[in-house]
DNA sequence: TTAATATGCAACCGTTTGGTTGCATAACGT
DNA sequence: ACGTTATGCAACCAAACGGTTGCATATTAA
């Protein structure tokens, strides 16, 4: 999970793959027209997409076309935010006692 | 948007909201009984997360309470993972349709 | 006022990261 | 067979990161 984690961190990995959720199964080469930078960068950021497994890469012929994979995108919203925000509301009245402890005459 | 991922892409910063997940409101010297590391080093994860607006500190006299905010997780959630959630069939249509075109026959 | 407590700030350091260039390899078209 | 196309691999580099040490500052307690 702290692949996917640190996958996600980086702003030309998630335009990769909101470029693939644009139009999924596209080439190398075929990335490389959406983002400005060398194909070899754009082969390492693929490299630790799939390695999160966020990417699953097809090779057909010479072209290896990458296809999304949403299934660690739904692990970590089911087991690390919703945790996160079913305590929104436990979180919020956290908060407010914290600022009504402030006040001076509460104490 | 960007320093929310930043701020998740690290395991102790995680830990770190874990554990106000199970006690809210801790100051930095609380934190850091969990945590083996210096207090500078887990003033700077907290500095990171209170940038990303994942935490929100309050004062009580020279003590920093730290509180979860749920709100940026709920964002990531709706604006990013459930649009991608939202594709998994597509998604996964398409990484059969990808296996399938690789049959020799099917060409 | 003085000592202890709770935190902040800055410098430093080894490692990782994001990106490049250069070259190698494999598959396709002619 | 040969040139072109699609990709992989390795070395290299500056910048960012994770973490430390040392010192400064502000609040509380005696």
């Amino acid at each position: 999970m702290d692949d996917v984690f640190k996958a996600l961190a980086d702003p030309s990995r998630r335009a990769l793959l909101d470029q693939l959720h644009l139009h999924n199964g596209q080439t190398l080469n075929q990335l490389c027209q959406h983002l400005r930078m060398t194909r070899q960068g754009i082969a390492k950021h693929l490299g630790l997409l799939i390695k999160a497994d966020l990417v699953i890469p097809l090779w057909r012929g010479r072209e290896k076309l990458h296809y999304l994979n949403p299934a660690p995108l739904k692990q970590i919203s089911e087991r690390w935010i919703d945790k996160h925000k079913a305590a929104c509301l436990r979180a919020l009245t956290d908060l407010t006692k914290g600022l009504d402890a402030l006040k001076p005459e509460s104490n």
